[in-house]
DNA sequence: TCCTAAGCGAGACGGTACGTCCAGTCTTCGT
DNA sequence: ACGAAGACTGGACGTACCGTCTCGCTTAGGA
């Protein structure tokens, strides 16, 4: 025995996998998806795409829809942090901005509603979602815990409600409504949530 | 003379299409939502549940987009219409717990999302979504317009972005964070829009 | 009472067929098969084409295989007797002739195989092949009774096979082997079978 | 050096087809043909007999007549040869009562009408229909061989006709006429038949 | 003259099969 | 072992016909 005994999880006998297979099949979803929408995405199209055998994909990924949650979380990995503005009122514009960026411009927007759709049927898939808000949340959570310490926000305030009338507002416009967002639409739905909350 | 001049809409030849099956296929896709879920929706079970041909389901819907495009605005024509209630207060409230009670109780419910995330790739199923929305905006537009008329609100305040507060928090809780939310809940956002607002 | 009992077929009420209706049937029926063959024979495209209902034709011909049958006894009805050449070789020449100017040149031939291979499977259609076969028997026949009153050939002679072997003879080289068929090669069938039965 | 230049037929990447499942298709296009007759057939029910999805089919077969050509193919491979008995008037016996004998007692009889009606408006079906006669033609050029080097036929017979002569009229009469046709009968045949040819 | 009975063009209806397309699995070879 | 290629079962898709069934209209007697 080579290595030190129950150390290390004793790599696999054979050929082991290659990473950048597992790269080429990411980005292969997430240019079929953008081509073609959801419901045009095949497993067939993606392997195709990829230069990729289709067992080589079921042999990473149980199913299509673990594929869209594998891209999407490549894709959650890459999205920015916000900044610490030094005020409560400035973290919540940054914050904002930051959603409306993701949702209209990354290729990671279109991929929310459909995700959350498949969540009502799926829920194993809220795990996809989770991830998808794990960004915001982390953000918001210490926005909020920086506002509670410089005095802005009582520390009882309802975090939860808070961040849903946030996000929530955000895509039902964007997704919902249709009506377009830009910076000076953020910060009046910041002004009402600070009215609001404070 | 046999009609007047350019009026009549002169019934098109040969059998008309029975309205009994409209009313089957629709209640069909429905039932079928219910309980296989929207990709367990077959539009071969959608026949044989409605003991009708694929051929005329075909006839009247291009498409399986359509047979939830045509079952959903069946439901929608079917929703209630908030009450008035004396004060911006209590018709928010009422409005929400209305909103609620469609996506959680109602065979509508589980729609929204799905219905949401098509109109993303395809824009003529906008209609659809504006329907989903007309019942509300048409119940809003008439409490703000009592809300203004009793003072309680700002005759130039920002209707639209109050409209996506409400729904849009109602919505993200229902379908994204999943909390529950029962009256208090509802009220408790109404009290933050109200003090956002006035 | 009005007309006299048991006589006539006491004409029935309403509006009575039309002819221009079956003939129009039949037309389509004939070009229709001409144009798309037999299984690309469809009763809707007859219908168009003839410019009538579906029902008006199911009303006289309760199936796709009636329709058949019909149009090709407007066919057989139209075609020639043989003349009498005054000798049996002369006769047995100009029937052969006749035979397959219709298999190789009337709008009949392409169907003779079809009918043939219908039969097959449903026996009802035997009666087609029959009249099919019907004029070439009737002519064929008249000429055995003259030969046999010429003496040229015995009264004992089985005639049935002399007809099976003339036109299952042409018959095989028109639709099995596909050798061109001109007076020559008749005249050499019909040597031949002289000499079989002289 | 990995391979003999140009020489292999370098076989082609993936699963190789099963021959298993070309066997169970033809087997069960045959077995569904018996059983539910000619329009009876349908793609579906063969798949399901020979527990075979329909693409698998489809991959081998381009449409439903390319089905019962495989299956004729196949059928034909099977059949027997004829002996050599010592004499002219032995042999075509033989062989009319073996040609007789497949048509009215083997499943490929049935099959052979069908098959000639389909020649007349698909050319590439020609290619069944010249495997349908191969047989016997390869029989009965030898047996034509056999005769003129024992002088019991003029070399420069007409040996086509001899062959139109013998198959046409037993194909008109087995599938035409519908005469019974036994022994007596095809000697009959071939008595006339040695009669016109020496 | 009006009434009853049927025929008629048009086209919707319940079915059934077609031929296509994927999902997810399996089988071959080469690496 | 892994990987590319592609065949495999299974099953839904959307299309095309079949034979039947309404529709509203027309065309004949017979009352």
């Amino acid at each position: 025995m080579t290595a030190a005994a129950g150390e290390v999880a004793t790599r696999p006998a054979g050929r082991p996998r290659s990473p950048e297979v597992d790269e080429a099949i990411s980005d292969a979803v997430i240019d079929e998806l953008a081509e073609h929408g959801w419901d045009g995405l095949t497993v067939e199209g993606v392997a195709a795409r990829a230069g990729v055998g289709k067992a080589t994909i079921y042999r990473r990924h149980p199913s299509k829809i673990d594929l869209l949650i594998a891209a999407a979380e490549r894709l959650v990995e890459q999205s920015e942090l916000p900044p610490d503005t030094g005020s409560l009122d400035g973290d919540v514009r940054a914050l904002g901005r930051s959603y409306v960026r993701m949702m209209t411009r990354s290729r990671l927007g279109p991929l929310v509603p459909a995700t959350i759709a498949a969540t009502v049927r799926s829920p194993e898939l809220a795990r996809v979602q989770r991830r998808f808000m794990a960004q915001q949340l982390t953000g918001l959570s210490q926005v909020i815990a920086r506002a509670v310490d410089r005095g802005e926000l009582n520390r009882d305030a309802d975090v939860d409600l808070f961040v849903e009338m946030l996000l929530g507002t955000l895509f039902y416009r964007i997704f919902v409504s249709k009506r377009p967002v830009d910076d000076r639409a953020v910060d009046a739905l910041a002004d009402r949530l600070l009215t609001a909350f404070t």
